[in-house]
DNA sequence: AATTTAATTGCAAATGATTAGCATTACTAA
DNA sequence: TTAGTAATGCTAATCATTTGCAATTAAATT
């Protein structure tokens, strides 16, 4: 089951090409949270003339049609993961780097309990926490 | 009131400078949540000689000092505030670019709610929610 | 108050992430 | 098959932020 099919983007008006076959195709896989830098060396793997600008022409073509989510963390660069059917959130280990997620209805949750969220349309809700998981804390 | 006296710095082993004394000042009047360049802009009104590097260096030692938070927005640089004593959260209109803050105490909510979270010692817990705000949604 | 010394500054140049310009390539529709 | 035009791969630009270093200057010491 591809992102986006080849139909899909044309009927967009866009081109179905190799480059960005590969791209999703990383970008499905790699279930993490992949930034530019990574889906760029994973494609040059394959197709060592691939650009830099093309990764990120893609994840931008990508971010348009709601495909994949732009997540950021404390870092000056951004990741990005497909995007996920049910709503989730990301808990980020300051010691190991790993990132937990976990699923919860917050949106929904914050319109109804924050009197300032209630005229508001909200179409993005992002959070992100960050602290030492249960292996690191031990090791300080 | 200032946010860090000469006395604070000076145990720390830091210099109590007119750069720094404005820069906190500027921080501190700009109720909103200035980004550096804002920040620089308004500080050279005073202080023409005063430096963008000086502006960021600052910057990073209120970091590291706890008295700013720095707060990511869906944009390429940051904006800092003074930090509150009350947890608290924003909620960025698209349309006109106006910040709302909302007082919630999410960070025990979800701590006490989502499983994930129980074996985290979370220190940062960051939202961004961004929509419409009622003005700007007429308007569409 | 004068002297010392090390933190801080300003400037310029470097960096890292992302974007833009443009000639060339290669999908698609006719 | 071909014409038309997105998309690519370069390279160079941009934007935000950081760094190196010589010149200042705050604060501890005399």
């Amino acid at each position: 089951m591809p992102i986006t099919g080849r139909k899909a983007l044309n009927r967009a008006g866009m081109r179905f090409t190799s480059q960005r076959a590969l791209i999703m195709e990383i970008i499905r896989r790699g279930r993490g949270h992949l930034d530019a830098d990574e889906i760029y060396r994973q494609a040059r793997g394959k197709e060592p003339r691939l650009s830099l600008s093309t990764v990120y022409r893609t994840l931008q073509m990508l971010k348009k049609l709601n495909v994949v989510d732009e997540l950021h963390f404390d870092e000056s660069h951004h990741h990005y993961e497909v995007k996920h059917s049910a709503e989730h959130y990301h808990l980020k280990c300051l010691g190991c780097g790993k990132v937990v997620e976990f699923s919860y209805p917050l949106s929904s949750y914050l319109k109804e309990n924050v009197p300032a969220a209630r005229d508001f349309d909200i179409t993005v809700t992002e959070v992100s926490m960050s602290g030492y998981c249960a292996r690191c804390r031990r090791g300080r």
